[in-house]
DNA sequence: TAGCTATATATCACTAAGATATATACAATG
DNA sequence: CATTGTATATATCTTAGTGATATATAGCTA
């Protein structure tokens, strides 16, 4: 196991609190799920690995009827881990992006259709911006006491950044391309 | 083969001029490396393939001491199926984002780590608002008058809409952790 | 002449995503 | 009362994608 990033998710959410393979995937859906992803294929086999490098702990709790919980928790040695990772610089990534690469591609297909995916991806940046806002409004009550709070308001904050701008593209990207049809009209 | 979108990335870039795999590596990077990547890793295997699916061709140059090249050109079909993808709805996906994760346990580590990853996101998202808008300046001389133009730019334009906006949540970031650290001494 | 860069194809190991298999408990619905 | 759906829970498999490396030649530069 080299330096997989899905490693360090995963010691970050025993860093919150003990828990299973199924509870981590759980906290990342509902904590992280607007920047981050983890599929079991990933957990499960890395959960043993934490174990052999000594990261983590293992204990069974028999469940009543139920399968069985694994219950992982982080040890000292694991913890100080991923602070050394934690404290590393971040590595910038391209990422992949379908819209713009459809939109590259424009000329080979008709107007309305790359109108129509622009409008789709407002939508979509619409109900984003509406979601993040709910969450701010949610952690702000819910964990007002909670010294995580300031960072986790951070990750919700360049949400609502990014997906106003997209709005703001999407208007402005309609507009040109409507201009250029009308002067290809003429 | 499925539905893997580095296909249409390759399909896409036949659709310009017939090249060989090496040619398509080099021209994903110079044109769409903003949000693209291919590897030959994938472009050699779905060369393959295409010539399979009967939607590419394959001519071999004799090359002169260098190695032969092999020279792929879209057919008719190639060129539907391209179409065809294009029409197709964008389906959203979540990117993992490694900033995020790490402020999101940025309690973990001291201020000053947290502040240094900001800081240094700043700095790439400086840079690459000074790229798209050389990149804008030289599209608009060199293909003024070529039609897929329009296209260009609305891609060149997202990644303008988007550094901008991640410098002001950097901006606005450091702000509110000043604010917090201050908060928390007295 | 040794090293670097560009051309060019090809493959391998590893990371990651997504689907599926297996099994049980419990609540809701007809 | 039986069936259906949902939640709990672990585990594995296939496919997609990344990055590095192997192999080979030509030309340029220090």
């Amino acid at each position: 196991m080299r330096e997989t990033k899905s490693k360090y998710a995963v010691l970050g959410m025993l860093s919150i609190a003990p828990m299973s393979g199924y509870d981590i995937k759980k906290r990342v859906e509902e904590s992280i799920s607007n920047f981050w992803t983890e599929s079991y294929g990933q957990i499960y086999p890395i959960l043993k690995s934490l174990v052999a490098e000594k990261l983590v702990t293992k204990t069974v709790e028999r469940g009543a009827g139920k399968p069985d919980r694994h219950v992982y928790a982080l040890t000292d040695q694991g913890r100080e881990e991923l602070q050394r990772w934690l404290a590393e610089g971040v590595t910038p990534k391209v990422e992949r992006n379908e819209l713009l690469l459809k939109l590259f591609f424009g000329e080979e297909v008709s107007f309305d259709i790359n109108v129509g995916h622009i409008e789709g991806f407002r939508e979509l940046q619409r109900g984003l911006l509406e979601k993040y806002k709910a969450i701010e409004k949610e952690i702000k009550a819910e964990y007002a006491d909670n010294s995580n709070l300031p960072y986790w308001l951070l990750t919700v904050s360049y949400g609502q950044h990014v997906s106003r701008a997209l709005l703001d593209w999407c208007d402005e990207a309609l507009l040109k391309l409507n201009k250029t049809a009308k002067s290809r009209k003429k």
